[in-house]
DNA sequence: GCAAAAGTGTTGTACTTACACCCATGG
DNA sequence: CCATGGGTGTAAGTACAACACTTTTGC
């Protein structure tokens, strides 16, 4: 125990929750679980646990998220604390919340299958614990603004995407649909992305070229003042 | 204590820290207090306290936000968690951030006094305790984004204002001179605003208008898919 | 009568939206 | 050869930015 100032004040239970997000088949996914302990044993919920005494809050996130997924440098980010008294039926909880954001193209599932763990297409989600379904909501909102005003929206991908597939994954985002080319014409007078010679073949005949997004480039975007606007 | 599922994991203090807001010729204003507690006695330092057993994360907030202004159904938000391991040195203190819009028309300073509180010219803010500076900015940063979306800025004030003191307030959020017939156009555009037959006649000889925002006409703006903007 | 702040419209520019056809390729 | 998705430009409309003068009144 770490020597205190403060020692005749209330202690809490902290758990720290994770909307994992992905993109796969023009959709996006969250990835639950069932339950692992009582209450709600076996109910499906937010991948989540208690922090530990010397650990930061963002420590703990990046705990869970590296065990459910065996990723690590998720890009992650908090969506806010969540502490009303009933909130968690199993006791006196306060909850911090962060989202995630998880390429999906080669996914490692023995992780997932390990602990009951599933990608669900995030528009037929199921009732989850106590406000899970909050949480998500509200992670979705922030996750909107921060789509379109920074470019984190390539963190959905291992390294390269192809345009359409940039697209799908917005239109998944804000659940409506874009002009294509205007959507294009976006991007390229932001001139933040490298086009490379090769094409993804897997979802057309023709092909759509892969494009990587040059952190460099957009370095140079901000110091002279743009904004990323998507 | 409430029965715990959860016997065996560690527990934290949780304060909670306001950043209460005021608006007062023409600049914004925090009120700060001099920590009264160890470590860091004396120091500025937010308004804060220790989240007690039966009160939420917004119970603790109000009841901070009561104490020090004397006020009830301030405007308020959560800014979020603060979790680094050593961000309080008095002992391990998971923090959340609140900010709160407080009318400083007629401000009770007696209560500021009792508390050894003052407000500070947010363009002059001293160096506060631990990370609080940080969660000043991090509180501007949203209410920036609060403002130009929702019609938030109006708790700022008791209830009246004036157009010329809106534009004020609107430029010492927001750091940057504005365009008075633009902004006046923005505001008579979206229609959500009484014009009342007085005058403030204390800023300029000529007086002006003062104004309500109508709540009747927002929720009508809205429910015809109109989105405030400022 | 003058200083000081309140109030008021128009025009050019930049951005956003809407829209349709040709291209490349695997089967 | 044809079905499927990839790629491209232009024109109209809308929103934003820039700008200067008149009004009121306390002193």
């Amino acid at each position: 125990m770490i020597p205190s100032y403060y020692p005749n004040n209330t202690r809490f239970l902290i758990a720290v929750d994770c909307i994992i997000l992905g993109f796969r088949n023009k959709e996006l996914h969250l990835l639950l679980t069932r339950r692992p302990v009582e209450p709600m044993k076996h109910e499906w919920s937010l991948m989540g646990g208690f922090m530990e005494e010397n650990e930061s809050l963002n420590m703990a996130a990046e705990k869970i998220l590296y065990r459910y997924t065996g990723q690590k440098d998720i890009y992650m980010e908090q969506v806010g604390a969540y502490g009303a008294v009933d909130r968690d039926t199993g006791g006196r909880v306060i909850s911090v919340a962060f989202y995630a954001l998880v390429p999906m193209e080669q996914f490692d599932t023995s992780l997932a299958r390990e602990y009951d763990a599933r990608w669900m297409n995030i528009n037929e989600l199921p009732h989850l614990v106590f406000d899970h379904n909050q949480m998500v909501q509200d992670a979705l909102t922030l996750l909107r603004y921060k789509v379109s005003t920074e470019p984190v929206i390539f963190n959905f991908f291992e390294e390269r995407f192809t345009l359409p597939a940039l697209q799908d994954l917005y239109e998944a985002i804000f659940q409506m649909p874009m002009d294509k080319r205007n959507f294009r014409k976006k991007l390229t007078t932001m001139n933040l992305l490298d086009r490379l010679e090769d094409k993804d073949k897997k979802s057309s005949k023709r092909g759509a070229y892969f494009y990587l997004f040059n952190p460099d480039k957009y370095s140079e975007f901000i110091r002279t003042g743009k904004r990323f606007s998507l």
